[in-house]
DNA sequence: TCTCCTTCTAACTGGTTAGTTACAAATCTC
DNA sequence: GAGATTTGTAACTAACCAGTTAGAAGGAGA
């Protein structure tokens, strides 16, 4: 076995990726993730704590990356969402594990000061944007993102194997809403 | 303590309620419910066999009073989604309920018969009223309903504590993406 | 090669949990 | 009011599970 801590961690936290997405908190077991990740067990509280806390790294680690990878475009706001739906579908533990978050904690995921600072960059984004007339003033900012999250995270969620349809679906409503 | 099993089986689907929203399956713990019922333990699987079958039961039981409670209106999706949502603040549970079930169970609580059947028949009068060019054809009739339901049910749980702006907000999406 | 430090493991622990059982008490039937 | 049935309980059990510990194995520097 290779001896080298950052592989490890590295495998752990996949391991954790997967088993989180698919169980939860909850119903995760720490078992089984060291199991997934190929180590021993105690290697997971060594490195992170305890179960939440390695679900902590998990988590903030995806949703760094989310919003690394896509950076808001509010003169094209559906294209935007369209770019949201496609990640959704090529990394479909995210929109579970917020989920998760959300049900099991309350949210506490979601606020973290980086993340409340990018989601208040974006919705001044989109206000300038809206003030430039670019984007309807129909919505508040927030709400407008409220709409966006919902369409392009959730849609999918409550409507499974859509398919191709499904994109010009969200890039057609989030036009039609913002536009 | 009142000898009544019709009585004690509703306390049960109470307490469990509370317990299945707050926790989830993995999470519920059946102690609780028992507790919070107050009654014995062995009595939840006397009447329901199973921690999951409980489930079952509180979550059908739900599903169908929001189906009953909520009857569509294709002529006025608006106010439709406006009443869903007004609906899903008086009983923030059963949002809750089929976001774990979706989880957990991968929608399993979602397929029954029945309830397939009543999603068929809005479906049919979404396609209707589009026939009769009261409602955009923009969507396929299943889209239509699954931005009605993201919007009014999923909204308030990204956003929460947007009050009355939000119900303005649901009602006008809706507006703007079906009419 | 000796020593120190990091990485890793097997085995254990104490508390928890879903589900069961054997039995008691209330209610119903006749 | 006797006997059968329904409704309820206390106590138990076997499995499970998060977290710990004591110490082994590997590598780096001298």
């Amino acid at each position: 076995m290779a001896r080298d801590a950052a592989t490890t961690r590295a495998r752990i936290l996949e391991a954790a990726t997967t088993e989180f997405a698919a169980r939860g908190i909850a119903g995760a077991r720490v078992d089984r993730i060291a199991d997934l990740a190929g180590c021993n067990k105690a290697l997971l509280y060594t490195y992170f704590g305890n179960k939440e806390q390695l679900f902590d790294a998990v988590f903030a680690g995806l949703v760094r990356r989310l919003v690394v990878d896509n950076p808001i475009d509010a003169e094209h706001l559906d294209e935007y969402a369209g770019r949201l739906l496609d990640y959704n579908a090529a990394h479909p533990e995210i929109v579970r594990l917020a989920l998760w978050d959300r049900l099991e904690r309350d949210g506490a995921g979601m606020r973290s000061a980086e993340l409340l600072a990018t989601d208040a960059a974006k919705a001044a984004a989109i206000a300038e944007a809206q003030s430039r007339g670019v984007v309807s003033t129909r919505f508040s900012p927030e709400t407008a993102m409220g709409l966006i999250t919902v369409i392009s995270s959730m849609l999918p969620f409550v409507q499974p194997a859509d398919g191709a349809r499904l994109r010009a679906a969200v890039t057609t409503a989030v036009d039609r809403l913002l536009r």
